[in-house]
DNA sequence: TGAAATGTTGGGGCG
DNA sequence: ACGCCCCAACATTTC
């Protein structure tokens, strides 16, 4: 019987995939591949924390396939239409990614399968809806989350399908993970990574997540604690679902904690279906009027930034969370980003690129329309002028700066009176930088900066 | 999913 | 007892 090829990419799962489901509904033996295809993408290389994440994840996956993950490394089209012909493939399946260069590269590659004579079926794994299913009245994609979401929330998703009970295997020559070297070597800057990639853990992370999903929406800010689901990462690689995500917390309970749960889930859906419908925006602003704005070039506090060396203790924490562990708390992205959006006045793409290079959730929708909506020129985004006080935002949200001590040890004597100013404190510690920017005057140039843009 | 400036109110100290 | 001032505390507006 002739082969169903699977092409694995952001779907590192067996429950809920609907492509492998429908692979096995056929009867054939399975190939089951993943392609490496770095270098290539017209978009953006995989960044350093995604690769590590990759590298376990493809581990974790192969195990649950008993060893049969098929890996190659290359032009992804030209390796399928390859494939598919010297295995006498009768169809490839996937899951369908929403990438704008993932979508031109799928649909050429599926016209060339079909001239081929090998049967294509896509699916939808990643979504909770299609990118172009929810539209405005005027029947255009939504532009403004809140009614984006009242007409996502008036829908049910559809339900998860169980992983598939048994299956035939087919085992092909391919790559040696290792030899990939997805991960990194000296130096190991992945040693303070606490997390467990694959299937099995996203489903781990689901279900001690939703005890605590009550109290979500309070919890979710306060940075030293685990108030957050921490599913991200594996959302991202789709090692979890979200169809499996919204049932699980639909069934759990109805608490506002629950609801505003949910509503992240809504903001990953917007992002993704704002990419699709805006490719340009990896790069440009979705608000015009930025294309103008004179954004500084500060090489040293970008620098200063990316190092979690700014000598503002919130802003070096995050940082540095984000280096030793590849991810940051969603309350300080936001405070770190403003600091070098408004404060510091450089380009929202330079911070983008380093949270693509450095987080193991990184997601091009989610970043780039996040990265904008901070900035002000995004859908929907913050005015500009809203511009975060990290030190308010340090005493409101960690004031007893519990969470700054663990990530800024060089603070750990420091009163909680001064934590998040200690240039203030009687004694300002020796080793730890004065601040880079005064608060005050980067507000200010901020603001003169953005009437400037508004009179242009 | 801000912060700062400005405006308003009301209680208490004090001459 | 009264008016005046000060200034929290809260509300509104402005950026």
């Amino acid at each position: 019987m002739k082969p169903v090829i699977v092409w694995f990419r952001q779907d590192l799962r067996l429950a809920d995939n609907p492509a492998l489901h429908a692979a096995v509904q056929t009867g054939a033996p399975i190939v089951a591949l993943f392609v490496l295809d770095d270098g290539r993408a017209p978009d953006r290389d995989l960044g350093g924390a995604s690769r590590w994440w990759l590298h376990h994840s493809l581990a974790a996956l192969d195990a649950s396939l008993k060893k049969h993950l098929v890996l190659r490394r290359g032009d992804a089209a030209a390796i399928i239409t390859t494939l598919a012909g010297q295995t006498g493939a009768q169809a490839v399946m996937w899951n369908r990614c929403y990438e704008p260069s993932a979508v031109a590269r799928d649909t050429d590659l599926k016209a060339d399968l079909v001239a081929q004579g090998v049967e294509v079926q896509t699916f939808n794994g990643a979504l909770l809806h299609e990118p172009w299913e929810l539209k405005t009245g005027a029947g255009k994609p939504f532009r403004v989350f809140t009614p984006f979401w009242n007409a996502m929330r008036a829908r049910e998703a559809a339900r998860p399908l169980p992983a598939p009970r048994a299956m035939t295997l087919q085992r092909l020559d391919g790559d040696r993970l290792d030899a990939w070297n997805l991960l990194p070597t000296r130096p190991d800057w992945a040693t303070g990574f606490d997390w467990t990639p694959g299937e099995k853990s996203a489903q781990e992370a689901l279900y001690d997540f939703l005890p605590h999903i009550a109290q979500y929406r309070t919890a979710r800010d306060l940075p030293d604690r685990d108030g957050t689901s921490r599913l991200s990462p594996h959302l991202h690689w789709g090692e979890i679902s979200p169809r499996q995500v919204w049932q699980a917390v639909r069934t759990h309970d109805h608490s506002d904690g629950a609801e505003t749960f949910l509503k992240e889930l809504g903001w990953r859906e917007f992002c993704a279906q704002l990419l699709f419908h805006n490719p340009g925006m990896t790069t440009n602003p979705l608000d015009a009027r930025f294309e103008k704005f004179k954004w500084r070039t500060g090489k040293k506090d970008l620098s200063a930034w990316t190092r979690g060396q700014t000598g503002i203790p919130i802003v070096d924490a995050g940082m540095r969370q984000l280096w030793q562990t590849g991810w940051m708390h969603n309350r300080v992205r936001m405070i770190v980003a403003s600091l070098l959006i408004k404060h510091l006045g450089i380009h929202w793409r330079d911070g983008e690129a380093w949270f693509w290079d450095c987080l193991v959730d990184a997601d091009l929708a989610s970043n780039v329309a996040n990265w904008q909506w901070v900035a002000g020129c995004g859908a929907d985004a913050a005015p500009f002028f809203r511009i975060f006080n990290p030190v308010l935002q340090g005493e409101k949200f960690d004031p007893r700066g519990v969470y700054v001590r663990r990530f800024v040890p060089e603070l750990a004597a420091m009163p909680d009176k001064f934590i998040h100013m200690p240039w203030a404190a009687p004694q300002p510690p020796r080793n730890y930088p004065a601040p880079i920017v005064d608060l005050a005057e980067g507000r200010a140039r901020a603001l003169a900066a953005f009437q400037a843009l508004k009179q242009s």
